[in-house]
DNA sequence: ACAATAAAAGACAATTTTATCTTTTATTAA
DNA sequence: TTAATAAAAGATAAAATTGTCTTTTATTGT
């Protein structure tokens, strides 16, 4: 469904808005410890989001990645939006390039309604509702 | 959401039950003419589809591939698990090796609604179902 | 039998995705 | 103002996916 490099930047940033916050930030090693990811390429995805001002960053000495209030309202659509783009928003799911009401593919109608599903599901899903379940101890973000 | 192979097999798939029957059968160039698929990849992954029953194929002068009685009404799933597995079916949306009830992800539950709608709309899809919305006129295979 | 046909199979190549390693830049505490 | 820190950026590489080309095998009409 979605990318490794999508799924590696919700478990981050779901991690950094669970553990951090603007006095206290967390570095990419604490990171990719507690989501179970390969550092550098984790690092390549958060550049990515802190771009996409999803995440923000600070370099040197105490600094590390952390969310401000605004960006742990955000749904989750942004991260998969920044990563892989909306093709699975508004993609056909048997990969025409133009597939519409006038010209649908043969499972146009029934994907339509699974896609809507997705977009709704990661729209209404915050990063900070995410990072809630976490604290709570009911969501984990790695094995073990 | 599925592979390009996984697209290409469903393709060719109905694009053959349209088309073919167990007395005339519809070659490889005739079927990527009219799904607009790359043909030696798709030879390959109509191999697939032979080795797993879901497609028939006759070697030879008037051979070609064809799906009889049986195979046109399997559900397309079947094309699926043949080509990208059952990880749409069972994974985790967030990629974590082990996710469940026990110990799940945070975005679990939602995940879990949205992968059964998929699950069940390729159930539900059969191949000659796809096949007739192509022969009456309301479903395409290809652009223009 | 033989030539023509069409899928099966195998080898190879391009592209994309995923992953690693190194260097640079910015920040800050001492 | 210097040394330590941590993200940013760049270069490279491994792996997986996608795509192409050639050879082999099976089938059949003549």
């Amino acid at each position: 469904m979605f990318s490794k490099s999508c799924e590696y930047a919700i478990r981050a940033t779901i991690y950094i808005s669970a553990e951090s916050s603007m006095e206290k930030m967390t570095g990419i090693d604490e990171i990719c410890e507690h989501i179970d990811a390969p550092k550098h390429f984790t690092a390549k995805i958060l550049q990515i989001l802190t771009r996409n001002q999803i995440v923000s960053s600070k370099k040197g000495v105490n600094g590390g990645f952390y969310l401000n209030k605004n960006q742990k309202n955000k749904p989750l659509i942004e991260i998969v939006r920044a990563t892989d783009g909306d093709v699975l928003f508004s993609g056909c799911g048997l990969g025409l390039k133009e597939c519409s009401e006038t010209e649908p593919c043969p499972l146009h109608d029934k994907f339509k309604s699974i896609r809507n599903n997705v977009k709704k599901m990661m729209e209404e899903s915050t990063i900070d509702s995410m990072a809630k379940k976490l604290k709570k101890g009911n969501g984990f973000l790695r094995e073990g």
